[in-house]
RNA sequence: GUGGUCGUAGCUCAGCUGGUAGAGCACAGGAUUGUGGCUCCUGCGGUCGCGGGUUCGAUCCCCGUCGAUCACCCCA
């Protein structure tokens, strides 16, 4: 008895079928044209690269048990890309004084992560990275990071019903926490993690953990004027050079209008050690699907670990599985018909499939994707293929047509059915594109 | 890693307190050999995830296991 193989495709990962590529496609020329609107220039690096340039930056926690990582051949310590931040960091490093500053680049790469998969994160995913890097004024970088961020949703339809820029400056947290609170930077960590849980938790229990990370009443009172009271504590500490950036990136995103979108979170600090500046995160505001869709931040060591220069970088990373999610949440997902227009129907005798061959060919050279039958035998079945193919239109040689030097193109979808000359179906061809656009 | 839910035809699922399975869709053929959709007819299709237990008898109850999924933990 036969063992047949399984047909899976491997946890937590996915296979396109075409019309599932087809949204794709859509999702990331959709990505493209937008950052490539903003300047943005493409690049790409290895799915592979050395263990190493994911291990000075992430805890070895996360790196012994998120990463694909093997041996090579050669007894290299190699893993599978679970992000693109340190593979772009080493390519801009490499060439860092020939490149012409600032840079704009994106990718939209696939990584991989060894996790349990759950709803909006997968072990393979793809996802859009934009950074800036070498910026003069980092203040321009940042805005333009945001507006880049806005306009990349609202390209998908989306607007200010539909999801919230949450945006916190990491100096702010920090100041807060070594000036007013006089904490050692060595709690800071832990005290942002829990900071960053709290809209998930009870008020009670935020407190809980707090005062378990050693805090006491006082330390928690002020802790909470700065989470609570918003742009106000800002005025308060508009002597800290981080509160007033903010107040002025606030002030700016007003004067451009995008506002609405914006909301000021303190609460927002994000899991990665290496942010120094803005942090944002933009959340879905779907009663049934609050969860954050990406994130990102400003970076400025981290180019450091591969080159005395450090450049300046501000960037995000949005996720395809989170952004799918929120886009059929939304009513915003799309779906598209296959691109070939031309079915080809064919008879038995060589002599008209040749002729067919020809005109097809004749056809693709004016930029026609046509698809030719491969069943000469029933030209019911040749419709019926087409139909459910959803190929608009179907051509037909038969002897009668072939004798005349005619064509005769059948429309689906009307039902209705023409016989040209090479020329005049040529015509109609190109005149019912122009009509479709 | 912890917990919940679910595994029945290729897919989506039904199957009553236990009596060895059904629908829709899909697929194949035909009504219709130079014309698709609609309709009708016929057919193919199942170790009821796997292993064990209880029982005269298990898709159904119990235990285990594997898989899927959701939530949590962790975290881009």
């Amino acid at each position: 008895m036969a063992e047949f193989l399984s047909t899976k495709p491997y946890k937590g990962s996915r296979d396109f079928y075409p019309e599932e590529m087809r949204s794709r496609e859509w999702m990331f020329s959709t990505m493209s044209r937008v950052v490539e609107s903003f300047g943005f220039e493409r690049y790409d690096a290895p799915l592979i690269e050395p263990l190493e340039i994911y291990l000075r930056k992430t805890s070895e926690e996360i790196v012994n048990q998120q990463i694909y990582s093997f041996l090579d051949r050669g007894e290299r310590k190699v893993a599978i890309r679970p992000e693109m931040t340190p593979s772009v960091a080493r390519m801009v490093a490499r060439r860092f004084s020939e490149l012409v500053k600032p840079l704009r680049w994106y990718s939209i790469p696939n990584l991989w992560r060894y996790e349990q998969p759950s709803r909006g994160r997968l072990r393979e995913h793809w996802q859009l990275n934009c950074d800036i890097f070498g910026a003069q004024d980092e203040f321009l970088a940042d805005i333009e990071i945001l507006l880049l961020a806005i306009n990349l949703l609202k390209a998908f339809g989306a607007n200010q019903e539909h999801f919230r820029l949450k945006l916190s400056h990491r100096q702010i947290l920090n100041q807060v926490l070594y000036e007013l609170l006089s904490l050692p930077p060595e709690s800071w960590l832990p005290i942002g993690r829990i900071i960053d849980k709290k809209d998930k938790i009870t008020v009670a229990e935020f407190e809980d953990l707090l005062q378990k990370e050693g805090l006491d009443r006082e330390q928690i009172k002020t802790l909470f004027s700065y989470l609570e009271e918003k742009e106000d504590f800002l005025e308060r500490h508009a002597q800290w050079s981080s509160a007033h950036y903010l107040l002025r990136i606030l002030k700016f995103l007003e004067d451009m209008g995008v506002r609405p979108y914006i909301d000021y979170d303190p609460a927002i600090v994000r899991g990665f050690d290496y942010y120094t500046g803005i942090v944002f995160e933009v959340y879905d505001r779907h009663p049934e699907n609050r969860r954050s869709l990406f994130g990102g931040g400003r970076y400025d060591e981290l180019t450091g670990a591969f080159s005395k220069e450090k450049v300046n970088a501000v960037g995000f990373g949005m996720g395809d599985v989170t952004l799918e999610d929120f886009l059929k949440t939304h009513g915003l997902w799309q779906t598209f018909p296959r691109k070939t227009e031309l079915f080809m129907a064919l008879f038995g005798e060589e002599e008209l499939i040749v002729h067919s061959q020809k005109l097809a060919q004749k056809l693709r050279d004016h930029g026609f994707c046509v698809e030719m039958s491969l069943n000469s035998a029933r030209l019911g079945r040749q419709f019926e293929e087409a139909h459910r193919k959803e190929i608009p239109l179907v051509l037909v040689i038969g002897s009668e047509e072939y004798k005349a030097g005619l064509v005769l193109v059948k429309d689906l979808n009307t039902g209705e059915q023409r016989r040209f000359s090479e020329e005049e179906l040529l015509r109609y061809l190109k005149e019912r594109q122009k009509n479709l656009k």
